[in-house]
DNA sequence: AATACGGGGTC
DNA sequence: GACCCAGTATT
């Protein structure tokens, strides 16, 4: 059997059922695939179904406010794919009346749709022959074919975007694309993948040379980063301030507090620390810690400071970021799940949900 | 060509 | 702690 239909074997035998396998609807395979860009079907699942039911059509994406877009995302992180979802909700109801594109050419203009996306939609909604290549199919390729190529830099993108477009199944690319990725996921797992029953253990390259633990070969990410975080929390009369974050900086348009940063992990009975917070909040300021928390994200390690802040004084007309809200409406917006979990354990753990 | 962009799961 | 996940956009 060849390749391809030793996959389509397997996937038809061994696949999961997902409820975005069930359509050819364009608008509903662009959800599922944006939610599940570097994000596990798991993690993603609930959040399509939250995203359908919220939002039936293009159309109603397209006239919900961003805010209420980024509170539905709110955890699933990377939110630039929640934001650019919105505005090409809005581009597909003005320029596309409302029928969202299923051609690769079309797809491919449109705000956080790049190749593989492109190529899953055209090919689950229209049987367009594009060839998906996500991390799985980098991984199942560079296994079975030998590949040392790094699957992150640009002369491999090309080799295995060439060689996956070649194997591409023609008679049906829908059903092995599905296939390929749905293999990687499950058979070809990136570790300790279970080759002894793999139905393409005798022809693998990565088996037979005993490198399956070597590829994908990929090239090293960066180290990295400490932030220190210093959130000032003001309660009063029921309301708290908080800050909507900017561009330019992780969690753009969603809600925090207003901060302080250090270059280092002064601690906050140092004089220097203590100075910051009196020029910026004024003479009288006083604060007390409340908790900190250590948060991980790809490129960060941010240590995250909650102190409750009195006596201060904030010069509104110079940050028209920061705004006063109540307890509920604090509530219904987009914050990083730090934040969140902090407001949840600090404010609403005796409400109900 | 490198880096930024979240959060969660696995070993 | 290191690596990975149905990647994309920006520099």
């Amino acid at each position: 059997m060849t390749f391809q239909k030793e996959l389509i074997n397997w996937y038809l035998q061994n696949k999961r059922d997902l409820p975005w396998r069930h359509t050819k609807d364009a608008y509903t395979i662009w959800l599922s695939e944006v939610i599940l860009q570097q994000t596990r079907v798991e993690q993603g699942l609930p959040y399509f179904n939250k995203f359908l039911e919220n939002f039936p059509t293009v159309g109603d994406f397209a006239s919900a406010t961003e805010a209420k877009v980024l509170k539905l995302w709110q955890g699933l992180g990377y939110y630039s794919r929640g934001r650019n979802m919105h505005a090409t909700a809005q581009i597909v109801v003005k320029d596309y009346h409302g029928i969202f594109p299923n051609l690769h050419d079309e797809l491919i203009k449109l705000k956080g749709i790049g190749e593989y996306t492109a190529a899953a939609i055209s090919s689950f909604s229209s049987g367009e022959a594009r060839a998906v290549v996500d991390g799985n199919v980098f991984r199942v390729l560079a296994r079975y074919y030998g590949i040392n190529t790094a699957i992150n830099s640009p002369a491999g993108k090309k080799e295995f975007y060439t060689l996956a477009n070649e194997l591409l199944y023609q008679e049906d690319p829908a059903l092995y694309n599905q296939a390929i990725m749905e293999f990687g996921a499950m058979q070809c797992k990136p570790k300790s993948p279970n080759c002894g029953i793999c139905p393409l253990n005798q022809t693998c390259y990565a088996l037979n040379n005993k490198v399956v633990n070597e590829l994908p070969v990929k090239l090293k990410k960066a180290t990295q980063k400490h932030r220190y975080i210093n959130y000032f929390v003001c309660f009063e009369d029921g309301q708290v301030l908080v800050r909507e974050r900017q561009a330019g900086d992780v969690w753009q348009h969603l809600y925090d507090f207003p901060s302080l940063e250090t270059l280092t992990d002064e601690g906050e009975n140092t004089k220097s620390f203590i100075d910051q917070v009196k020029i910026t909040y004024g003479n009288d300021a006083h604060f007390e810690l409340i908790s900190t928390k250590k948060h991980i994200l790809t490129h960060q390690i941010i240590h995250v400071r909650f102190f409750a802040l009195k006596n201060y004084i904030f010069n509104f007309s110079k940050q028209k970021e920061l705004n006063w809200v109540s307890l509920d409406k604090l509530d219904e917006l987009p914050q990083p799940k730090v934040i969140h979990d902090f407001v949840q354990d600090y404010f609403l753990k005796d409400r109900m949900e």
